[in-house]
DNA sequence: CTATTAACTCACTAGATAGTTACTTATACG
DNA sequence: CGTATAAGTAACTATCTAGTGAGTTAATAG
């Protein structure tokens, strides 16, 4: 514990950049992952911050520039977590086994950022094409995907004529929709896919599937 | 050619509340499917319809009524669709094919309709849940389905432990990916996944990807 | 201590947007 | 034919919503 002359807490100083920057893009991530960009309330916004909707204007500029930059800082999470991905010293059925289990953890730990890319795929990527920090930014999986391909086709594991982009599109369907249609699905057939329950059988079911896939005839 | 005084159109009644109705529920299809429920404008779809706006609340009370009545719209036409599927004269592998490259076409022809699907899951599917046609409304492609895994399963051709709503997911998901996370994906990965010369290798590479599923081990 | 500037507050506004009020006219039916 | 009513029109409004104008205060550098 610190020395300080009165109270507990950290005292945080009244002003802070950073802070308030941070502020604001987290309670923006919210209102927009849970309201669409249209949905989303600058007024509404600004209601759960603990500083004024002029701060949002100040550091953003405006709504479309807080969204722009809300999925800036969504994607680079998500990238990040991607780049700790460590699967060589596994035999390369075993790798992508993993590989399919960890995208699956990932989605499952990550709804807003689901619902951040559908919403932007309505709008057709227009606000990803407008950011130079994300159009085009590759994705670190992909390199560890290619390298697991490479070995399995290498050990004669694999099919020879699968792509990459391909597996990993599989992979990305699968996890995709079952959190992005779950309520759709779950409405219509009475069954929702992200029940605890069944995590274990459609985790172990998306390793067999890719498996199955690139170890077939 | 028809007899009339005079003009060679059919010479439209200048009042039809049939027609009146189905231009209102296109228009609006269209407008909703095209910028999402929050992202629609009334003023927009009545400037885009012959008639006028106060039609449309005359028709359909308001935006949200309106938005529930193109989406039930939208999926009886889709059931509709599904209900002609028949390949019971197919052995079940051949079948399965058969039923996976419908859905595949189904999907691509009908963007229109995944787009809504997305937009409904953005809004957790409250829209779905309030209308009574569809909460619950059965899908004819899962009972064909299921027949054809129980034929499968008969003939000793595909594995005994499969459920026909986790293949159906897996056929989804591959084909709504496709359509629905277009934008994104290409924006990331530079290829777009509804280019033509590209259908062919996706539509058989679903096709492959559940029957090696089915028939592995 | 003073000046500068970054961080912040409060009250306001133009324009958009869903929905309505009040009225008119074509059509069907006895 | 005439009248009830469904179908349609035009103009309007309350409210919401993104964005601003104009100033104040805390931190920092000299």
């Amino acid at each position: 514990m610190v020395a300080r002359p009165s109270g507990a807490t950290p005292a945080p100083p009244t002003r802070d950049a950073d802070r308030t920057r941070a502020e604001i893009l987290a309670v923006a991530t919210r209102e927009f992952a849970d309201k669409g960009y249209d949905g989303a309330r600058v007024d509404e916004i600004a209601a759960r911050m603990s500083t004024t909707k002029r701060m949002l204007y100040y550091y953003f500029g405006n709504k479309e520039r807080l969204y722009i930059a809300v999925l800036e800082h969504a994607y680079s999470g998500i990238r990040a977590l991607e780049r700790e991905l460590d699967v060589e010293h596994l035999d390369p059925a075993d790798a992508m086994r993993m590989l399919a289990e960890l995208t699956f953890d990932h989605h499952e730990a990550h709804p807003d950022f689901i619902r951040l890319v559908s919403i932007e795929n309505i709008h057709r990527a227009e606000h990803i094409a407008r950011s130079e920090a994300l159009s085009g930014l590759a994705n670190p999986a992909l390199d560890v995907l290619t390298r697991i391909l490479e070995r399995g086709r290498a050990a004669g594991a694999f099919r020879s004529d699968v792509d990459p982009l391909d597996v990993h599109m599989v992979i990305s369907a699968f996890c995709v929709f079952r959190t992005a249609n779950r309520h759709t699905f779950n409405a219509i057939f009475k069954r929702d896919m992200l029940e605890p329950q069944r995590r274990g059988h459609y985790r172990a079911m998306l390793g067999d599937l890719v498996l199955d896939y690139l170890t077939a005839r």
